[in-house]
DNA sequence: ATAATAGTGTCTTTCAGACATTATGAT
DNA sequence: ATCATAATGTCTGAAAGACACTATTAT
């Protein structure tokens, strides 16, 4: 019998065993207190004309693992080299990319908006922030892409209800009144302001969000602590959920 | 300018767009009291020797998409048609597989012991229940699955903390007992009975367990009613969760 | 003073968790 | 009668949610 390393000489992959595959990060950010995704329009083939996800394949020469290559699109696209990801779900079929057999793995990332500053590709195609409830006016998206937002978005809005992650939507320094008004835009719906400072005062309490000893008075009226949030690469999360609706 | 038919006519894939793809299910079931998941022992290259999880690659002629491949996966070694599935995580590097770079998508899959009969692969190769407190003597796996099997745990661990999950590990006809005692093999800690029957009475209320109106004494003791779960395909969510530790 | 906001406190409801008491059937 | 279990009820504590009232600043 062969030994392990001679057999992996004589090894080729064919075309029964690789699958065409990308990676599709779903970028969101609050933009005049609408909840945005990074969009690009197409220049080229397949699905010429169309907006799509800032996705594509993956450079195998340059990434060793699919974090890695994720992170890349995002940098390449917003110049973010650090933001909150998370995987969402990974699609394979035979008829959303009409090359062929395909796989994508579709990823959430939550941008601050001040943060990012947009850069179109190599191909000059525009990038763009769309508003999520506005994405029909823009017809149908490339490669089945709707249906990834859907699922991120989804994610996204169950999630809010026991985590923390408008955290990474807010401005670097913000109030707590911000960081609800973040909530609400996500769930679309106002929030008791006595309820959910009871869960701020707990992510203080733990740490999560830090004071930074200065007040403002942006909001109006009295003025409010300004505060900061721990450096942490995983979501807070609250041992209760809130009502989504 | 070609025209998408035209471009796609000439279009090749090549080895930079394309990736060694695989499926990977996690299948769990309670056996003897212990969680226990599906493994194989390999008897060819790569890895050969080495237990892992019952995947492989996708057969693009007989699938249309991954749900349909990880289905055909449980069907070959288990012979179950119908079980929960949730699809866990995708992961791509440059190193798990010595073939190259290469993605797989992990699903966990819940199987009641009683329905499943094992069935070795037409290699032959030993297919068995392996208690999943008892992996390390089995050695490292193959593929680096052990993690995928690490985050599969994970996560119907947090989930059985809010969901009715464990309705998917008892036998179809049940006691309110028995699917406390899967709860408690999942959690590994007792769960004081009368704090459980009261989620057991709002499944009950919710339709999700159905009175069958027999009764039972193989618990001994009194006679308890026998229910069966609704036919659904997702899980039941709670809104509040039950204490890990 | 007024308006807009932040901060504090009160009350209700829901539910997990602990535990006591009663009911039912097998032996 | 005893034992093991199911069924029912009582109590506590924590947190969501609603809302009233006070405090602080800009105008």
């Amino acid at each position: 019998m062969k030994s392990e390393t001679e057999w992996l000489e004589e090894f080729q992959p064919n075309e029964f065993d690789t699958v065409l595959f990308s990676v599709d990060p779903v970028i969101f950010t609050i933009k005049n207190k609408q909840l945005c995704v990074l969009l690009v329009k197409r220049k080229y083939h397949p699905y010429s004309g169309r907006w799509a996800l800032p996705g594509g394949r993956v450079d195998k020469t340059k990434c060793s693992n699919l974090e890695e290559a994720v992170r890349a699109k995002l940098f390449a696209k917003t110049g973010l080299e650090q933001a909150y990801f998370e995987q969402i779900e990974t699609e394979g079929n035979s008829f959303m990319d009409p090359r062929g057999w395909s796989v994508t793995t579709t990823y959430m990332a939550l941008a601050r908006f001040d943060d990012v500053l947009l850069s179109s590709n190599e191909t000059g195609e525009d990038v763009e922030w769309q508003p999520v409830n506005k994405l029909d006016e823009l017809g149908e998206l490339a490669f089945w892409h709707n249906s990834f937002i859907d699922a991120a978005l989804q994610r996204l809005r169950d999630k809010i209800t026991y985590t923390d992650l408008p955290v990474y939507l807010v401005s670097k320094r913000f109030t707590i009144r911000q960081l609800r008004e973040a909530y609400e835009v996500l769930l679309d719906k106002p929030i008791t302001r006595q309820v959910f400072n009871k869960r701020a005062d707990k992510l203080i309490k733990e740490g999560v969000l830090i004071d930074t000893g200065d007040k403002t008075t942006e909001d109006g009226g009295r003025p409010a602590p300004v505060y900061k949030a721990k450096e942490k690469d995983s979501a807070h999360i609250f041992d209760r959920t809130m009502k989504r609706s």
